[in-house]
DNA sequence: CTGTTAGCGCCTTCAA
DNA sequence: TTGAAGGCGCTAACAG
């Protein structure tokens, strides 16, 4: 391997000098300058970045922690922040815990041993305590889930209950008063505040809340099918179901119609996501839009702010949702 | 940032024992690694990775690099990738280059300077006398897609070509005479592949090849849909398309729908790569599954033999395929 | 079994 | 505008 003292030594400087027509090319006169870099390009000299990294603690790289890499509603994440990153000269790589806590935080130590200059979490399934503490000593960033208490670390995410209250109002505005709600796992705030969404728009319009339409599923397609068998059992069947994500979505409208039954004909279905999936799926999902580009792309605008440390508050950024009404959910039944 | 140093004064021994604790602890006498294990924690020592990196030109890390990661076909093979990787210490982070050649590039500079111990691309798009010179100097396995010289590179895949052959012979077994092609971008090995072998199977039946059922796609829903029309257009349109991969298939039925035909009533769909939404969708896929997670699985073994440095000669590894039968192709026409 | 010591390659004062 | 020199924190001979 050339390193920077074979540079100098063809050129005929100093390996300073070498450095600085790499880091402060103005600050070298014009023809000592031509002179290294004729040196650099005949020997095919490349700095090693390891000592790089090593000398300056930083290494120009993030790295993005995915819960599950076959989940397209996390994919879509980096794409935003991949975008971002890319065009303030940060590359991005990526980890994938698999649903394993554990994993999350081996990724994290990455970040505290400075091998990555910042992190962006798309998951808060992790050890809260450690969590907190990694945030408020290295740039660290949360998207789409959160804490519940939401100050503590900074973070990019929709309203979920805010969008969920909406989804379920737009059912109820079609005319259902039967309406049963698919959870995500509720271990997971923005599970809990989709729940929540839910319940308060049925409160407000003075719909009773019946417990056996309440059902938990765990984001998969199986449990959107099987808890949606459950629900058509029930002596009172829902007339629509919200389920929490897209793919429980499909699952259950493919458990509607494995009982001959159609959607929304018989029964009106409505995700959340708005996943690539969701427009080519037959019915076409009334979905829920997160703005899932935008997220990525925000966070990696405040994680680069707490790279180059402007000392930020933690913040929590809101973004909207947009409600796409398509033919699952049907029209109005009055 | 406490260092090794501050452990080692601390304990009262030298950092060379504290490296050792860390290293070959089994070199060490119980008694000191003890002490030095106690400073260790009253410190909350950590290791700077930057620096052991550096001095080691090791990182126990190895880079994927994959051209799409809203595809899940790279994302499943990824999950194989990983399996392996942390079974054997290594960590996995992924490099995702949005089929941008020149960000391959990127990566494999990441290789070439030592800041990965080996890397995994998912495609075959980049610069080919750079990524042969770069195989040859460093530990690099190429998964899925291939070169045209297949032996320049070591390379774990399927037989495209057989296995696009089987795929269409299907289709002729069933009584099909007119069947179309929707392949993918042809600059791919892959793509040309999979369109010999669907040409070859044609051929050994007797089957004029009809040049206006060769269409060309680009992996997208839109193109299986936008072809699919064109070819329902055609004078004497085809009574099946074998689309060459799973989403152009959606995107043929989609089309062979929009226009009031039924598949596989009125004309038979196959793809090709069995994705998870593959099942799900409706009617559901007749496709050839490739063996993703062995894939990964496989290219990561492969993969430590080169950074452990058994010198393996370059390897094709050919892995099989599955038909799997369902809706979309229907049953035997005669 | 443990300590001493000499760098790894680069960057950055400091002095010229 | 340039060079000399020290050191980042860790590891791996080599001695003892």
């Amino acid at each position: 391997m050339t390193k920077m003292s074979d540079v100098a030594k063809l050129a005929k400087v100093s390996t300073a000098t070498v450095s600085r027509v790499l880091q402060k090319p103005d600050t070298v006169k014009e023809e000592t300058k031509k002179k290294v870099l004729e040196a650099i390009k005949k020997l095919d000299y490349q700095p090693n970045i390891l000592a790089r990294n090593f000398r300056r603690l930083e290494t120009k790289t993030i790295l993005v922690v995915m819960p599950n890499i076959l989940n397209n509603v996390f994919s879509e994440i980096v794409v935003g922040i991949d975008y971002e990153a890319t065009k303030n000269g940060y590359q991005v790589i990526l980890g994938n815990t698999m649903l394993e806590e554990q994993r999350a935080h081996g990724f994290m130590n990455h970040l505290k041993q400075k091998q990555v200059d910042g992190m962006i979490l798309l998951t808060a399934r992790v050890d809260i305590d450690d969590l907190v503490k990694v945030a408020n000593e290295y740039p660290l960033v949360l998207v789409s889930d959160y804490l519940e208490e939401s100050d503590l670390v900074t973070t990019v995410a929709i309203n979920n209950m805010k969008d969920s209250y909406t989804i379920t109002e737009h059912l109820i505005n079609l005319g259902h008063k039967k309406i049963a709600h698919i959870s995500g796992p509720l271990d997971m705030s923005i599970c809990r505040d989709r729940l929540s969404g839910y319940q308060d728009a049925l409160m407000d319009h003075d719909i009773h809340i019946q417990y056996d339409y309440l059902t938990k599923g765990d984001y998969s397609f199986q449990s959107g099918y099987d808890n949606t068998l459950n629900l058509l059992a029930l002596q009172n069947p829902p007339t629509a179901i919200f389920a929490a994500s897209d793919i429980m979505a499909m699952g259950a409208i493919k458990a509607v119609k494995s009982k001959g039954l159609q959607v929304p004909h018989d029964i009106a279905v409505v995700g959340f996501d708005d996943v690539e999936f969701s427009k080519i799926f037959e019915p076409a999902l009334t979905t829920m839009a997160q703005p899932f580009f935008d997220m990525g792309k925000t966070a990696m605008q405040l994680l680069k702010q707490k790279i180059v440390g402007e000392q930020v508050q933690n913040q929590f950024i809101e973004l909207k949702s947009e409600l796409k009404t398509r033919e699952s959910c049907g029209f109005n039944l009055k």
